[in-house]
DNA sequence: CATTTGACGCCAA
DNA sequence: TTTGGCGCCAAAT
């Protein structure tokens, strides 16, 4: 805690199932807005089994990306229903 | 220490 | 609607 990093892994880590928040939303909910590029560049350095980060994706609704595979990121979405399947 | 990179976001053409 | 470009900031090189 204390830095912009540890606090976004936190938020991720607090997103129930079922839910997504875009980049740009775990940017802010750390404290800094303009900061959506950084909260990406985090997860993948950091990317860990504890922070769901499958949870989340682009403002657009677009996936984004994922370090074990975007295809098994939308499935996982879909499967909670965070998603419409199309 | 300086520069480049990157799982993004928003605006203009 | 689809491209292209700029901005923004932390981490890696």
């Amino acid at each position: 805690m204390s830095t912009f990093t540890d606090k976004v892994l936190k938020v991720v880590k607090e997103i129930p199932r079922g839910k997504t928040l875009s980049y740009k939303e775990v940017a802010i909910l750390a404290g800094n807005e303009k900061a959506s590029r950084v909260v990406g560049t985090i997860m993948s350095k950091n990317w860990d089994e504890s922070i769901p980060c499958h949870r989340v994706i682009c403002s657009d609704g677009t996936l984004g990306g994922y370090n074990r595979g975007t295809e098994k990121k939308r499935l996982r979405l879909e499967e909670e229903g965070a998603i419409e399947r199309k």
